[in-house]
DNA sequence: CCAGACGTTGTT
DNA sequence: GTCTGG
DNA sequence: CCAGACGTTGTT
DNA sequence: GTCTGG
């Protein structure tokens, strides 16, 4: 699974490193840059930059955890994660997989051991370039509570996305799924899930290519074996209240 | 036809 | 145990 | 994902 | 909304 991870790269830097990796120009939307602020323990629930496109890229902050746009309350759904194998086929997905996919910058997730005894979080980087940019393939989707409910102003606070009327145009109510896959090494000996993690190569056909050749680059998706590495971080990365730079250390286990 | 589910994770 | 909040 | 709460009444 | 089960 992928349940929490890291982003702590400065927004200017991402918008520069998206740029180099897209080929082409992307905007930062509705002063989503003033809001950001780095984490070292992005948990689910909370608003994160998230690159999508339209008729351009952008980046947006997005809430995590998807609610299908037909859901009464947000009680019910919260959707962290959509399994690669099935997500262009699951109801509650298949929508967002057409038509709404996007990536998700990370650098480094944390994955939790599924053995006995209390939880010991992994955290997990490109053996080669620990604080690279990693870009998880996610889809999402934008959720309003019904008008009945009166406390409207509780939600969104955004600007409106007058150009193209994508989502967006209530700033806190797009959500997004990040996708897994089987584990691989060296993930598969803490956990046997793991985040859908695009090279560059990929990242056209899942942001703006056709369904059938965004379902044929998942089939295809190989991350080549120790492309990451693993290693253990101290039990404060558990609780969500703890995000400071410390918890990335390695700690002996 | 209508009613009810619709998801993942891990755990049993 | 199960649900909610972060 | 994990941590932490998990309730009602009446009163402020 | 759309799909599945009865």
């Amino acid at each position: 699974m992928c349940g929490r991870y890291t982003f702590f790269m400065r927004g200017r830097d991402l918008e520069d490193r998206v740029e180099e990796d897209l080929e082409e120009t992307v905007d930062w939307r509705d002063s989503a840059l003033d809001r950001y602020q780095p984490s070292y323990n992005v948990e689910p629930s909370t608003l994160n930059p998230v690159v999508d496109a339209g008729s351009q890229a952008k980046i947006t902050l997005q809430r995590w955890g998807l609610v299908p746009h037909w859901a009464d309350s947000d009680d019910d759904w919260n959707l962290i994660n959509a399994r690669s194998e099935s997500v262009d086929d699951k109801p509650v997905f298949r929508e967002a997989f057409e038509s709404r996919r996007c990536l998700v910058p990370a650098q480094g997730f944390y994955e939790w051991s599924d053995r006995e005894g209390p939880s010991i979080p992994y955290r997990f980087v490109p053996r080669d370039d620990p604080d690279d940019l990693l870009y998880l393939a996610g889809v999402y989707e934008s959720w309003e509570p019904s008008t009945s409910q009166s406390d409207l102003s509780s939600y969104g606070g955004g600007t409106d996305d007058a150009d193209t009327g994508e989502a967006g145009a209530w700033f806190g109510d797009v959500r997004y799924s990040i996708l897994t896959e089987p584990a691989t090494r060296p993930v598969e000996e803490v956990h046997d899930r793991m985040p859908v993690m695009l090279t560059s190569h990929e990242l056209p056909t899942w942001l703006t290519g056709e369904p059938k050749d965004a379902r044929k680059l998942l089939d295809n998706h190989v991350v080549p074996e120790d492309y990451l590495r693993g290693y253990r971080v101290s039990r404060e990365v558990n609780s969500p209240a703890n995000d400071r730079p410390e918890l990335l250390a390695e700690v002996s286990g």
